[in-house]
DNA sequence: TTGTATGCGTTATCAT
DNA sequence: ATGATAACGCATACAA
């Protein structure tokens, strides 16, 4: 690979004329000496080593995301929209998959602080993220959903607990007699938020209900579903907190053959382009992803570990599709 | 962040033997010396600086993979997989999203590049993908798909005309008077493949068959698939090329108020997780994944862009669900 | 406006 | 067995 030097001797000028000529600037450059260094770059295919750049300048422009699961759609929908966004602010994303793995995940940010990534989006199924690594590294860290108070990082995220009131009190409108919650497999302040904001829906209402949970995968959620579609509790209408255990719930009463929505309802959350093309298409909670990819990069591009935590909640949006009403 | 230099420093040796403790070589360490440097290492939390490491060295142990959409159930579990076996060795893997976008894909290239990745694994949609860029920086290449003659590139893929032979051969099997094939959106060798063995799956039987084409997506093959089986064309039953088109295929039947497989079967393409938890589950060709990821990572470690070009071919196993067989 | 020289943090080649 | 030092390729402060 040609280097910069080679660059310079081509052009017959020094190698801080062809740094200059990169970076349009710090210094100007005359407009021969500039079309001689180009020229000289194209002729060699001369692309400047970022690597070099990265341990000169201190900054690699380049973000760690950390996913639970890239095959779960949602969150590959968010990897897709941060890759967009940091790739618009000429930032390189990389993306590690914990598969809900503590050890792994803390892995993936060693990983990522070693390679000088200059920041780290989070999303983390535990309620306190292992970030002393991170902290010790001086990185700024958001986290993509609800956190523990007092911990050391932003987060962006919906209300759930408002979202899951939103869900369930469409499901209440539907008339049904008997109302599941679906929550996600650990104690977090995300899952306490669902279950809080469906006790506040069902609250004084008549309806019968009741508690499950499962990991967030289909096949854990459809196994968790059968088992209670098949129950004497079972329910009537099921809230699942994400679209991966909707979906799941869709494939429990397929497989029970029991019809959505006339034998059992479903809405999730999420929102997903999968979930709309499920059958039958999932009602669900929508997420503004795009929104929130792009103002994570935002914070994080520019800012160091100095600068104030922030906390910042998204609007969503119930989308009703078949699966909820008739 | 502390430098082996500060490392030295407080173990009272020479950054030389930090290096050597930290790569348990090339010379040896006096047991004393290596555990002052260790001590040091952990009051300091020093980490070796990866950049520093991979300038030096040459080698970033880095692998760059483009994928046409990650939130494409089958690629983002390939992905996946790489991450994984390249893990296992020690790499770190960097994901682009190509859009189908060539020119995505060609910046993806460029981009990885420019940070110094190793190799390259490439999943495209385009039959003859621009490597120039890549070859001229000496970067070894595998394609997770087949290329056209004469490109520069390793290969590792199923036989796709033996795979849609097999999913054809499934649904003459079955009876169904008439068979369509819903093919890729582009002319490429891939999709020259599943046209040959649908042809000759169906070579001298009686159906009637027919063809379409659509984009990889479930929203692409639900709109091709509605106009397709409202015409008077309508197949019997339908061989998609992905698992995504698949679905596809599945939705425009619910849409139609068609049952599958009694009204419409259908047959896909990757053998995902997503189509095995489907209303109905889907019948899939599925893809040796783990074992394609795991020599894709093989092949590029400790390989350059001289070794030979290797062209292999994987098994593949066609899984019968109830989309197509009552 | 431009050339020279130093530093970024590591590895590896000299030495000793 | 280990200390000093020159790369790796770029950015930039310092000279000119």
């Amino acid at each position: 690979m040609p280097t910069a030097r080679d660059v310079a001797k081509l052009a017959g000028t020094s190698n801080a004329v062809v740094s200059y000529v990169f970076n349009n600037g710090p210094r100007a450059v005359s407009a021969d000496a500039r079309e001689r260094v180009l020229r000289a770059a194209r002729e060699l295919d001369y692309k400047p080593n970022a690597l070099a750049r990265a341990l000169s300048a201190g900054k690699t422009r380049s973000i760690g995301l950390i996913v639970p699961d890239i095959a779960n759609p949602f969150f590959a929908e968010l990897a897709r929209a941060v890759e967009v966004a940091a790739a618009a602010r000429d930032h390189l994303l990389l993306i590690g998959d914990s598969a809900t793995v503590a050890e792994h995940e803390r892995r993936h940010i060693e990983s990522f602080i070693e390679r000088q990534v200059d920041s780290l989006i989070l999303i983390s199924l535990l309620d306190e993220p292992d970030l002393k690594a991170a902290h010790l590294a001086r990185l700024p860290v958001v986290a993509l959903h609800p956190l523990s108070e007092g911990q050391l990082a932003s987060s962006l995220t919906i209300d759930y607990e408002h979202a899951a009131y939103i869900a369930t009190h469409h499901l209440l409108e539907q008339g049904y007699a008997s109302i599941g919650l679906l929550n996600g497999p650990v104690d977090s302040v995300g899952t306490r938020q669902h279950a809080a904001g469906f006790a506040r829906a069902v609250a004084g209402s008549a309806v019968r209900v009741a508690e499950r949970s499962s990991a967030i995968s289909r096949a854990a959620a459809a196994e968790a579903s059968i088992e209670w579609l098949r129950s004497p509790d079972a329910p009537r209408a099921i809230y699942a907190t994400t679209d991966e255990q909707g979906q799941g719930v869709l494939f429990a009463a397929y497989s029970l053959g029991l019809r959505v929505p006339e034998d059992v309802a479903v809405v999730s959350v999420d929102g997903t382009e999968a979930g709309a093309y499920s059958v039958p298409p999932l009602s669900s909670i929508s997420q503004p992803t795009q929104a929130i990819a792009r103002r994570a990069v935002e914070i994080l591009v520019d800012r160091t570990a100095d600068d104030p935590i922030v906390n910042e909640i998204f609007n969503f949006e119930l989308i009703v599709r078949k699966s909820s009403k008739a």
